[in-house]
Formats: C-alpha cells, sequence, structure tokens
DNA sequence: GGCAGTCAAGTACGC
DNA sequence: GCGTACTTGACTGCC
C-alpha cells in the first residue's frame, strides 16, 4: 500500500496547476505556464519523495488548453526531456502515479461531439504517462458517465466507445463508482462486458451501494485489476460536517480513517486520500498506518511480487 | 494588495 | 426551455 494525494500541494508554495484565461492564449504563455507547472510537479515529487507519499494524481491542468484547437505550441516536442527525467525520477523512487480526468471527459455521451473531445482529452493524459515512461500501472480513471434517461442504453454506449478506443488508452483506462449514478455494482458489471480495471471509491460507496459489504467488494475488485496493472488503486475519503452528502472532508476524521484501515486490512491496493487538505493528511496518514504491513514508504520496500 | 466575479469543456434537476 | 448546482483552484478586472 502505497499512500498519496492528488494533485496540488499545499505547502511547498508552487502549483502544477496554473493556468490562464483562453482569451490570453499565446504559445509564450503557454510555453512559459506548462514549464512552470512541470517544475512544481518536480518539487511536488521530491518532496513526497522525502516523506514516503509514493501515490501521486498528477493535475490535468499540467498543460492548459492541452485537447483545446487553439493551442498550436509543440509542447510534447518542447518539454519531451523534461517529461522524461520527471519519469525516470518516479521510477527511482517506487512511485505509483494516476490521472483522473474531470467531468466533462464523457465514453458514454449520446453527442459525437463530446465524445471526440472525450477521447482527445484521453489521449493527451495517456501521452503525459507515456512521455514519463511510466508502465501500465499507471492509470487513467473516469467515471461511466451520464445516465440520459436510460441506464442501460447508457452503459452499453460505454462498452461500444471503450472497444474503439486505442490499445494506448485501453492499457491505461480504468473506471471509477460515483456517488450518484453509477455504484461499484455497475462498473463491475461493465468489468464483466470489457475487461476493463475497477477502481473503488470507498466514500461514493458509502453514500451510493446496494449494502455490498467490503468483503464482497474487495475480491471482485482485486479479480479485475491483472498483473500488469498493478495492484488496485481505492480512494478514501469523509463525509465533512455539516456540509452536503458526499461534500469531502477539509481534515482528516482519524477515527474512520482507522476504521478503514482495519476493515480493508486482508487486502492490498494503493489508496488515494481526497481530503482537502492534502498532504497535510496524507502524512497523519503515513503516521497512523504505521506497522500496517502492507504499507511501503520507501523503493527498496517494495514487494518482490 | 485585496476582493469578487468568472473561467474550455457536461449533466441533472427543479421550476 | 432555462437557470442553477455540482466542485474548485486560479485568473482577471476593479477598487
Amino acid at each position: 500500500m502505497r499512500i498519496g494525494y492528488p494533485c496540488i500541494n499545499r505547502s511547498i508554495g508552487c502549483s502544477p496547476s496554473r493556468t490562464f484565461r483562453l482569451a490570453s492564449y499565446s504559445d509564450e504563455r503557454l510555453r512559459d505556464t506548462v514549464a512552470a507547472n512541470l517544475a512544481c510537479l518536480d518539487r511536488i515529487l521530491a518532496y513526497n519523495a522525502s516523506r514516503g507519499l509514493l501515490f501521486l494524481r498528477i493535475t490535468s491542468d499540467l498543460v492548459p488548453f492541452a485537447t483545446h484547437p487553439v493551442c498550436t505550441f509543440a509542447w510534447m516536442e518542447h518539454f519531451a526531456e523534461t517529461f522524461a527525467r520527471l519519469g525516470e525520477f518516479c521510477r527511482d523512487n517506487g512511485f505509483r502515479i494516476s490521472m483522473h480526468p474531470d467531468q466533462f471527459v464523457l465514453l458514454n455521451t449520446p453527442d459525437p461531439d463530446i465524445l471526440s473531445r472525450s477521447i482527445a482529452e484521453l489521449e493527451y493524459q495517456t501521452a503525459v504517462l507515456d512521455m514519463m515512461g511510466l508502465d501500465r500501472a499507471v492509470k487513467v480513471q473516469i467515471h461511466i458517465g451520464g445516465v440520459y434517461g436510460d441506464k442501460a442504453a447508457s452503459m452499453e454506449r460505454f462498452v461500444e466507445a471503450y472497444r474503439r478506443l486505442s490499445p494506448a488508452i485501453k492499457n491505461r483506462l480504468v473506471i471509477e463508482n460515483d456517488e450518484r449514478l453509477y455504484s461499484v455494482a455497475d462498473c463491475f458489471a461493465l468489468r464483466e462486458r470489457i475487461g476493463i480495471p475497477v477502481i473503488f471509491d470507498a466514500f461514493h460507496h458509502a453514500i451510493l451501494n446496494h449494502g455490498e459489504p467490503v468483503q464482497e467488494i474487495f475480491p471482485r475488485l482485486l479479480a479485475s485489476w491483472k498483473r500488469p496493472d498493478g495492484i488496485p488503486m481505492v480512494d478514501y475519503s469523509s463525509q465533512e460536517p455539516g456540509k452536503r452528502t458526499g461534500a469531502h472532508a477539509e481534515t482528516m476524521d482519524r477515527q474512520d480513517f482507522q476504521a478503514f484501515l482495519s476493515g480493508t486490512r486482508s487486502w492490498d491496493f494503493d489508496l488515494m486520500l481526497e481530503i482537502k487538505d492534502k498532504e497535510r493528511s496524507a502524512e497523519q496518514a503515513i503516521a497512523l498506518a504505521r506497522g500496517d504491513p502492507r504499507l511501503i514508504t520507501r523503493p527498496e520496500e517494495k514487494r518482490r511480487s
């Protein structure tokens, strides 16, 4: 079990998600912004390596407008060496990496334009990971999408769109249960059809479920990740008190987290903490998980499997 | 320097 | 059919 947090670090004083308004696009602005974002990602990786936080979600905003027609700058060529160097650092330090396209990426949309923009976004994100030289265990996670008034038909559209994806995307794509529309049971149903690995979001599952205990879920989860996919990824969060159901906690609920750890101790997976204070909670999680035989905080502890 | 309004992209839902 | 919520950090214009 590697532990990590998504996208940004609140204590090192830089952001890997800097962007700018579409109206102020220029090649220079894009080049400078990407250079700053990559420099910050470099700092985040160094920070995480020094603290044993070996699971990191890379922000989708690393290259602003990467898939927008306005983007004419050849950023892949320009930054090829930088991406390769960052990837080398990840491999040397035993990192697991993921990416998570946001709400606009929908493989089951009935609109062909939205579908082609979604595929372009998946191509961009997988290209970043490929340029970093990261293996198939590095994943891009998406939700199943919208319901569009007919869930069965919408799941069927996902299957059809998935089958037409390039191998480069298929090798990395995994699906995650959400808290409103598609449960982990729905993800498993798609898994049966197309063999895609399932990411388990424990917090979403607590909100949307069919009463399945984790004892039923985890064996199916593990079975959905084949050897080149690595061990499963799991997202964890808890409810922010006083906010609407599904609002992620600002700070870690230590009791809830310890209950999660002990309730899942039979299974190994990499754990993404979706808590708003980011690295702070992740560092607390490392401390709370000390002594858990699953925990890995240094590359030499990597399992010999 | 600080604040409030706004931002590429989509869907669901209430009125 | 239309406006708003969702989620959310960062940019931008205005004071």
